[in-house]
DNA sequence: TGATCGAATGACCGCTCGTTCAGTAGCCTG
DNA sequence: CAGGCTACTGAACGAGCGGTCATTCGATCA
């Protein structure tokens, strides 16, 4: 049974990060202030230091969080189906719909990608943030190896071929987010699943 | 003819650009400081505001040489070839040599590609830094549209399917530059160029 | 009801950064 | 060679940051 304690403790911790997530979402990593999260989360700057050991720690909890829930609805897709061609659309389909459902994460996610600040910054962000995307595009590349051996599809670089498909549909999903309004979901998802599969080469039939 | 004074000015100019743009590659877009600058350019950093208003202007204007030095190799590799194919083949290589000869600026490119920081900076970063993405973008895309016109591949949207293999190119290239050693360029580009062309789905016989 | 407590606060501190400008060094000119 | 002119310098400044901590004040309890 949790305490009220623990209650209101585990509330205030959702709601800096979940202010922390739109403020950086509008401001970017490295433009988003301690001081603009504490007014959107309508809470006092020292309180965050309450809960958070410093803007590091902010950072890193909040994205671990919306990571976790995006790795789990790829977990499921994954898991959910056989056939190679089944799994890209649903791993695609699942990265759409979790991405405008929280369009705010993408943009931590955006800004992680690629280490900024000091070295010693950097370092930490290799350290704890990286790992995550590697770990995401082994992922990947692991599930793309797999329908090699199979013979589901052709070999190549599988780590390569990771990387492609996965910034290639994050672009996709950029524009989604930035478009005034978009496609449907599924034409989008069709759309990067038919060029995975057969490129843009004009065939006679398939 | 150029008075000395002129000559002198480019020269400064010229150095202080250089000098940021290998502070940006190794700090990042936020991180690098003008002080930093100033030292690798070996100039005091007072001087740096003798030849630009301020820092945005100095970050704008070193992206702007860079990138035009980009679009000139793609442009050459587009009209030096006819085909779709041999097309895609050379514009993926002159990105590759260009990245491969300017990793400094590839860190700048990519930090341009997102606008951070303050609403009011965000809005001069659209204005002036991605305007050239988009135009580099819709040059692709123009590219694609011709040859579905043509009947040399099939009809998509050319403006996702542009932004698709743009980015994931762009991260072939980012995984090329953090590796210890690399394949040789060709090996990567007819890799890009035949998923590109064909997709992973294995078949029969070409 | 008054005493106690600890969560929340925000003024404050030290620091870093972009920007300025009074001063300097070196070169051209008469 | 004197005198001025200009390109350059770097100490100083102020804005704004992350992080601290003495203070406040509403909830809780005897």
């Amino acid at each position: 049974m949790k305490s009220k304690e623990e209650v209101v403790q585990e509330f205030r911790v959702q709601t800096i990060q979940d202010a922390a997530m739109r403020v950086i979402a509008r401001k970017g990593m490295a433009a988003a202030t301690i001081q603009e999260i504490a007014d959107e989360a309508g809470v006092a700057k020292g309180t965050i230091y309450l809960y958070f050991r410093d803007r590091e720690e902010l950072v890193e909890k909040t994205f671990e969080c919306a990571m976790s829930q995006l790795l789990e609805k790829i977990d499921e897709a994954i898991a959910s189906n056989e056939k190679f061609d089944q799994k890209v659309r649903a791993i695609m389909a699942a990265k759409i719909t979790f991405f405008t459902a929280n369009r705010e994460f993408f943009r931590l996610y955006i800004s992680l990608r690629v280490p900024e600040g000091s070295a010693q910054d950097q370092r930490r962000q290799r350290q704890h943030c990286q790992p995550r995307y590697r770990e995401r595009t082994q992922q990947f590349a692991d599930i793309l190896q797999q329908a090699m051996d199979r013979g589901e599809i052709r070999r190549v670089d599988p780590h390569r071929l990771a990387l492609f498909i996965m910034e290639g549909s994050t672009a996709i999903i950029l524009e989604r987010l930035n478009e005034p309004s978009s496609p449907d979901e599924g034409s989008d998802v069709d759309f990067i699943t038919s060029f995975i599969l057969d490129g843009v080469r004009k065939r006679s039939r398939s």
